[in-house]
DNA sequence: AAATATTTGTACGTATGTATA
DNA sequence: TTATACATACGTACAAATATT
C-alpha cells in the first residue's frame, strides 16, 4: 500500500493529466481536500507540494493552488563517467593514456581552466570498450587545487572516476555539440576524417575555482539520452 | 531569512561538498541533528530528505543516512521550444511548413509513435531565425489523442509551442546525437552535404499513450548547454 | 532463529508566520 | 483592514525496516 500522500498526489495528478482539471483551474483548497480525503492538512499539503515541485501546479498564498500551464521541456541528463558507462554495458573497460604532461598553463589552458600562471596536468587518452575505441578524451586538471593528481596512475582508475571520487565539486557546466572528426581523432577512433561525432565538454568548479576541463569526443553512433524526471 | 530546514540543508550540503564529510560516511542520526540545531525532528528530516532527493545522501532505515558516492554528473538540460529559443536570442522567428500530411500510421510511424493503425499528422518544417535557416523539424502527432491538431495552422504558432500549450504530458525522453547532413537537410540549412549537425529527438507521453515524436536537426555550430543545478 | 533496539517514514493535531485578494 | 490560504515548525505517535544481540 502506498503512503496516503502519494495516493492523493496520484489521484490529483490523474485529474490534471486526463484534462478533467484544465490549465489555470483552481484546485480545491487544502481544507477542502482534507475533508474530501479525510486526512490531515499536512498530508494533502505534502501531496500538493510534490505536484508543485514537478511543475504541475502552482501555489499562491491567499489565492490557492492552480493547475500550471505546461512548461518547457526540462530534462535531467545523466552523464556517467565513461568507465562506469562502459562497465554498465557489460563491456571490459580499458584506458590508453596517449600523453601526460605537467606544465605551466598555456594561453589556451588559461582560457579553458582560468588558472593564472599555475600548473596544470594535461592528459590525452583513449577509452576502450572490449578493446574497441570508444571515445577520445582531452583533459586539464588544475594542480593548484588538486596537487594529489600528480601522483595518480590514471591507467588504473580513469581520470573522470578518480576526480569524481576524490574531489568535491559544486558546479558543472556542459556543452554538447556535433563536430567533424579531425585526422587525429578519426585515426584513434577508426573513423573516416570528417565523420560526425558527439562532443561533450565539461567545466567543473568548486565554488569559484575551476577544477578540471574535459572534452570527450565519442565514436560515431554514440548518443546521449535524457529523461524528464518527475 | 531562509526557512530553518533550508539552512540546515545548506549547512550539511556544505560539509559534504567541502569534503569534510567524505563519501560513505554516516551522517548524524536525526535525533542528534535535532540536538545540534535545536529544532524538531520533522525539520531535520525535511532537510535530509531534500538532500536524499537530489542524490547527495542515501537513507536506510535502522542503519542511518550516508553521504552518497557520486557516480554520475547529473545536469538539467532545458530544451526550449525552438520558437522560444529564437525569440530569446532577439531574432525574428518564422516557420516554413514544407509538408503537411494526414495519414494512417506507416510502419515507420508506428515504430516512432507506437500507434496501432491510427491516424497521424506528419509535419516537415524549417525554422528560420531572422530569415536564416535554423533547424529542420520532422514531427509526428498522434491524432487519436490530439484530434484538434487537424484544425491548427502551425505557421501561426509552431507545432512545438502549440502542443506544449494544449496537450498535457507526463513523460518525455530525449536522444541527442551527431548526424551528417543528408542532401535534403544540407540544402535546407545551406550546408555542405555531410556537415555534422546536432540532432535532438524527443518522444512525449501522456501516461502510456504517445503524443508526439519530433526530430530536430540543427544548423552547424549549434550546441546544447546543461548545468548541474543544486 | 527469534527477539530487541534503533532509525527512518508517515501521519496526526496544533500554532504561528506571511503574503495577498 | 481583514480574512484567506499557503508555509513553516512544533511535538507526538506509531509503523516499517533492519542491525544487533
Amino acid at each position: 500500500m502506498k503512503p496516503l500522500n502519494e495516493r492523493i498526489r496520484l489521484d490529483i495528478e490523474g485529474r490534471i493529466m486526463s484534462g478533467a482539471w484544465e490549465a489555470g483551474r483552481r484546485i480545491p483548497a487544502e481544507h477542502e481536500l482534507m475533508a474530501e480525503y479525510g486526512c490531515s492538512r499536512m498530508t494533502v499539503s505534502k501531496a500538493i507540494s510534490a505536484l508543485a515541485a514537478r511543475g504541475l501546479v502552482e501555489r499562491r498564498k491567499r489565492a490557492g493552488s492552480f493547475v500550471a500551464a505546461p512548461r518547457v521541456h526540462r530534462a535531467t541528463l545523466e552523464i556517467p563517467d565513461i568507465s562506469a558507462e562502459i562497465e554498465g554495458l557489460g563491456q571490459a573497460y580499458r584506458l590508453n593514456i596517449l600523453e601526460r604532461a605537467e606544465r605551466v598553463a598555456s594561453a589556451e589552458d588559461r582560457d579553458l581552466l582560468a588558472v593564472a600562471g599555475g600548473a596544470v596536468l594535461a592528459l590525452d587518452c583513449l577509452h576502450l570498450a572490449d578493446g574497441s575505441p570508444f571515445a577520445v578524451e582531452a583533459r586539464l586538471i588544475n594542480l593548484a587545487i588538486v596537487p594529489e593528481a600528480r601522483e595518480v596512475d590514471f591507467s588504473v582508475e580513469s581520470p573522470g572516476r578518480w576526480l569524481l571520487g576524490h574531489v568535491p565539486w559544486t558546479d558543472a557546466r556542459h556543452r554538447i555539440s556535433a563536430v567533424a572528426a579531425c585526422g587525429r581523432v578519426a585515426g584513434l577512433l577508426g573513423l573516416a576524417v570528417g565523420t560526425p561525432c558527439l562532443c561533450v565538454e565539461r567545466w567543473t568548479w568548486r565554488t569559484a575555482e575551476r577544477i578540471t576541463y574535459v572534452r570527450q569526443t565519442h565514436a560515431a553512433g554514440h548518443a546521449l539520452t535524457a529523461r524528464f524526471v518527475a
